[in-house]
DNA sequence: CATGTCATGACAATCATTCTCAACAATGAT
DNA sequence: ATCATTGTTGAGAATGATTGTCATGACATG
């Protein structure tokens, strides 16, 4: 009941060459970039039925709007560079003990959560405030 | 440079009684219902000056809008009941740790981190699953 | 009270996301 | 291959939260 069309084709695999969160409308314009016209109605519809179905990972800026990454399966968090955007999947059980423990000890049950690192990458921050010659 | 007007004195005092997240909407609403008239951009302003000062705590739900709440000052995170908005603080000394370490590991710096529970409470549970007499 | 600013609010403008629905196309059967 | 079925697409309208505009209003101080 999933079928193949060119548009999810063509979506699918942008996203696996696509190191980087990106939002519905910049996937559109790549497509649209790459030759590959896709309605933006079908690059939300597409994107969002791939993130339920663990597909793709949905990460939402500060002004809340959402990007989107083609992700290992199963459930994990990220850092981000804030500067160039490169992520890198992070297993971090630690959170995951600690959710727990503060689920238990509140008394809360079906507890789900959310964390996310950003910060600056070497490579940004080398670019950014210098190399180590000093100031 | 910050005066104080009717308007913000109100929505002070609405957010000193408010003990969970609300939409800027929301707020407006209720300062209306309490008779209180105050622009809707006001209470926008207002909400994000008071974010920004570290005055209120900004939380986005699954669709990007954001909430406020009246919290201690300082970091710190939160568990939220998923059907009440009854809201727990968390001091989460564990998440600081995992943040810091993360970023030393992967040689990441300036990193901030955000990190938030949502669960249902156990008033909730009973009052949705039913009490402990069995199925 | 006068006066200088900052603050307010009604309304327009943005902008991401969702909705609508007629035209289309993937799939499986004939 | 042809066809019927039914999920899919896309252009544009609609939604809804947030932001911008700017003339008018109201703190705070002398
Ligand atoms: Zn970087
Ligand atoms: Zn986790
Ligand atoms: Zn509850
Ligand atoms: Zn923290």
């Amino acid at each position: 009941m999933q079928r193949m069309t060119r548009q999810r084709t063509a979506l699918a695999d942008l996203l696996d060459g696509t190191p980087d969160f990106r939002s519905a409308q910049q996937l559109h314009q790549m497509l649209k970039d790459a030759g590959q016209n896709v309605g933006l109605a079908t690059v939300y519809r597409t994107v969002q039925a791939m993130a339920e179905a663990g597909d793709v990972d949905v990460l939402r800026i500060e002004d809340g709007e959402a990007l989107y990454r083609r992700c290992a399966r199963g459930h994990h968090h990220h850092l981000v560079c804030r500067e160039c955007g490169k992520t890198v999947e992070l297993a971090g059980e630690a959170v995951e003990r600690w959710a727990s423990r503060i689920a238990h000890e509140h008394d809360f049950v079906d507890v789900d959560h959310t964390a996310e690192l950003v910060g600056t990458c070497r490579e940004c921050a080398t670019r950014i405030y210098g190399g180590g010659t000093g100031a």
